[in-house]
DNA sequence: AATGGGATCAACCGCTAGTTA
DNA sequence: CTAACTAGCGGTTGATCCCAT
């Protein structure tokens, strides 16, 4: 790909950069005719002075029609589904922290927003935490304090909610928090609250994943 | 009203896994 | 089997926005 891709890049003199109104409506107007795929050759035919990859990014980061625009606030779980411990995550709309997970997994599980989204979303929070702890992110001492300091303590305020719903949604309900281990292939252990205030905290753990999702916390 | 700093967003880069010829 | 190509990912950065002073 690079030889040809790069060949081509040196052909057309490419654009970099922000995207034009002129490029998006060319771009989403190619998509919605030809379908997605094959986007470098997508970007050639569109005649867009874009490498395939540019075109995707756009096209998935910003102008594909079910992208939700705008802060990520909370409350919004239309699309929450209760069979799967990732449906049951949708509820939750702020990201406080995924451990070992994919961006474009969590992506999935709230629907309309991208993984470059919850990837800004997530490292712009953690290193405001880091900060006021005064360590790096990476540093053992930052992942101990989110995991038996910051995490203990969003499950202690599922458990102490008065009015705890859906506790039982996923297939944990709330009970007291443990610190995380890494779960077995199919293991799940996911609890949900919801507060009167509307803010909505999701502590789950999906096979070797673990996963804290919380809204407007 | 001006400005400086932090937060957020959009885009690029390098790398890798998967697919195809 | 292998090389070429494609798609997708996470990390990073620069631009812009927002808000406190």
């Amino acid at each position: 790909m690079e030889a040809a891709a790069g060949q081509w890049e040196e052909e057309m003199d490419l654009r970099r950069g922000p995207w034009t109104v002129e490029e998006d409506l060319v771009l989403a107007d190619y998509i919605a005719t030809h379908g997605e795929g094959r986007w470098n050759s997508l970007a050639r035919c569109a005649g867009l002075k874009r490498t395939g990859k540019s075109c995707r990014l756009r096209w998935l980061n910003y102008l594909r029609p079910d992208v939700r625009r705008g802060n990520i606030t909370p409350r919004s779980s239309s699309s929450f589904s209760s069979s799967t411990p990732a449906g049951a995550t949708a509820l939750a709309q702020q990201i406080i922290h995924p451990f070992w997970c994919r961006w474009s997994r969590i992506a999935q599980c709230l629907p309309g927003r991208t993984d470059n989204e919850i990837k800004n979303y997530w490292r712009t929070r953690v290193q405001k935490h880091a900060k006021q702890l005064k360590c790096d992110v990476n540093s053992k001492q930052f992942k101990d304090a989110m995991r038996y300091l910051w995490m203990p303590r969003l499950a202690e305020r599922i458990r102490a909610a008065s009015d705890v719903k859906n506790a039982a949604a996923g297939t944990g309900g709330a009970g007291i928090w443990q610190p995380p281990r890494r779960l077995g292939v199919g293991e799940r252990r996911v609890q949900i609250g919801e507060f009167e205030s509307g803010e909505v905290l999701v502590v789950g753990a999906v096979g070797g994943d673990l996963l804290v999702f919380a809204a407007g916390v």
